[in-house]
DNA sequence: ATAAAATCTATAGTAACTATAGAGTCAAGT
DNA sequence: ACTTGACTCTATAGTTACTATAGATTTTAT
């Protein structure tokens, strides 16, 4: 099939599957004699592969590392299982930047409840702090 | 003062200060007879707004709004609480997706307690779903 | 045959900076 | 007086993961 189709089955954008090949997250394919890409159904597996790593907001490159990892069936796995346990730690300390975030904004929405004037602005005069 | 001394007196660093400027956050300063720009303390209260602001994780764009606003002393705050409950709104967003990846990324690690082998991990597995 | 749709490459833009290169300025030490 | 080192200047490129564009070529449909 050609890009256009891959694009729809696999919900990428045509750049997006383009750019993961220049990135070497995808093989390039086989071109027709027109020069344009020929892909094989396994390129839709790929594609699903990285999606739903991305959707697991896991980094191209930490991504590249897993599909080398997977090009090596026969090695221990540790290094798959640093990984997710990595992604964690960092949506671990995320959660926790938000959750604070998420008190101060309350607490500076709460000081403006009345329509006032910018002057006497209490959001205003708590970020000035 | 120098931009140097503003730098860490502020905590930014000099090309984050040279940035605002050219962002329009901080007005153009003074400058020496040599050209260096030459600051007094206001800037280093403005800076610790705009610090304050990113803190929150407020755009830099929404930070040129409020910092446009606050030369309207005069205007309703009724935008400034806009835009802090869009902030609220942002930030709700993203820690329920947050939620949800960490829920996946601890299924995924506890299919992989041993120490086993690519082939039959099960992290690689789920990932390939 | 021709027009429309799809594809190609290469390049620039996004956010909020950081890092670098190459040149100029300034204060202190010899 | 001269030099060294620290600081500053502008301009440009790099970061991430794409998206958008321009201009050319190829394919498909009428």
């Amino acid at each position: 099939m050609k890009i256009g189709e891959l694009s729809k089955l696999s919900g990428c954008s045509v750049q997006t599957i383009r750019y993961y090949e220049k990135e070497g997250l995808l093989a390039s394919p086989e071109r027709s004699e027109g020069n344009f890409r020929l892909y094989g159904s396994s390129t839709l597996t790929e594609l699903e592969f990285i999606k739903h790593c991305r959707v697991l907001d896991i980094a191209l490159g930490d991504i590249k590392q897993l599909i080398d990892l997977k090009r090596m069936p026969e090695e221990s796995c540790t290094s798959v299982n640093e990984l997710i346990d990595s992604q964690l730690t960092l949506v671990n300390q995320r959660m926790k930047e938000l959750r604070a975030l998420k008190k101060e904004l309350q607490a500076m929405s709460s000081t403006c409840k009345s329509a006032g004037v910018i002057e006497n602005c209490g959001i205003i005069k708590t970020l000035g702090r």
